[in-house]
DNA sequence: TCCATCAGTTGAACACGTTCAAGTCCCCGT
DNA sequence: ACGGGGACTTGAACGTGTTCAACTGATGGA
């Protein structure tokens, strides 16, 4: 039984998550979370190193959340572009009750050198279940592609999403329906150029936009084939 | 005569930038600069309101030198690819002896609600002048391209030019190379698309892509017409 | 039963960015 | 020559994130 450390460890999360919600991430301080959750600031680093530490668990829930949500969308949906639209709208929906105080920190997202960042080694696991989601959302199509579009596409969309994340933070719409709005521009213009991608014209051209993504570690060539198991 | 006060922010600026160089943006402390300048710390606060604000300074230096470079790339160059390319290599030729210090604070690009940010009121200025430089590199070549199309170039090379800048940040090859690969693969394929825009085929996508992004405030409108008086 | 060990816990102390009330200095009108 | 006012300057003090040496208490082996 490892159950007191962890007890006190989730405590502390719990109670900074609830203040980050009520106060916004700045003015939420390390010496309020202590006190909020009856221990010492010391304490709360001997659990998490620093005051972004504890928004890692936040990202991790969410993904989860939006794992969950995604299943279901494309549990009955064959074609291309509203799977990968449907994942898009999943993943809007889900972060929607946080957007308030999510946005005060996924600012960090574009900054690799910051462990709060979607390509740091410390998001890794939770990265890697994300994509898996879009890889999904593309194997489970019944559209026809270039193959070696496929390998990279993925990935691709996974940037997407983030593209989607960077916009949404800034997106001060009602209910952020210009986020989704702007899902549902993209991802046709997407869609066409994914079943373009069979035909010689566009196939040099799209290859070319992939293997330089590739070359240049933008993004990386493994299609995630399929597996599954749940 | 305002000489007064000029020369302390001067001094104070000078002095930041020499500790940024030598210790790194975030082991620089308001302090020692102050001390190294041979003023107080509220002084320092007295010229400048953080010390985020010391970079916006460097900024204007780099945007300056960045478009003396340009212009003199851009005065015997006809073709697109080369036109753009030329801006892009001169930006990291210029900006290539601030790279390990730059990369400390580049990061807050990607943040409109920084103030260090290129999307930020703070910033307006040197935008406007560096979606110029970009703006000449398009309306000097003299190939032909979808007139909508035109209006949104600018700003779209300027985006180029930003996320050129975010892997450049990240870029640990030897004189950046890696970056100047970068641009050498990306700008053709650009140019290409850009040729394409004049046929039915690729036009109404490319005209799709280009309202998408007006429309969600990517991007704007304004071809920024050629005007040029130097 | 006792004690050694070590995960868990403490809070004072540190270094930092930032603020501000209180100065000092210089220019200008009288 | 004087004095008022505003630009400029000061450094102590504040609140912050973070560190660390010391303490506590439970657990398990002798």
């Amino acid at each position: 039984m490892e159950s007191k450390g962890a007890a006190t460890r989730a405590l502390i999360l719990e109670t900074a998550m609830r203040l980050f919600q009520e106060r916004g991430y700045g003015k939420t301080t390390m010496r309020a979370i202590a006190e909020a959750a009856g221990v010492s600031v010391g304490n709360a680093y001997y659990y998490f190193s620093s005051k972004e530490q504890l928004i890692q668990g936040f990202y991790d829930r969410l993904q989860q959340e939006h794992a969950e949500a995604a299943r279901q969308v494309l549990a009955n949906e064959t074609d291309l572009a509203r799977r990968l639209g449907g994942v898009l709208h999943a993943w809007l929906d889900v972060a929607e009750p946080y957007h308030q105080f999510a946005a005060q920190f996924f600012i960090n997202a574009a900054d690799p050198a910051s462990p709060l960042s979607p390509f740091s080694e410390d998001s890794e696991a939770s990265r890697e279940a994300s994509i898996r989601i879009h890889a999904d959302a593309v194997h489970g199509a019944a559209t026809k592609m270039d193959p070696q579009l496929l390998e990279v596409l993925p990935e691709l969309a996974w940037l997407g999403n983030m593209g989607l994340c960077l916009f949404w933070v800034h997106d001060r719409s009602e209910g952020r329906t210009q986020s989704h709005k702007l899902v549902d521009r993209c991802v046709p213009v997407a869609a066409r150029l994914i079943k373009m991608s069979r035909y010689p014209i566009a196939k040099t051209l799209i290859r070319e936009v992939a293997d330089v993504a590739v070359e240049f570690g933008i993004t990386r060539r493994t299609g995630y084939t399929k597996p599954r198991s749940s």
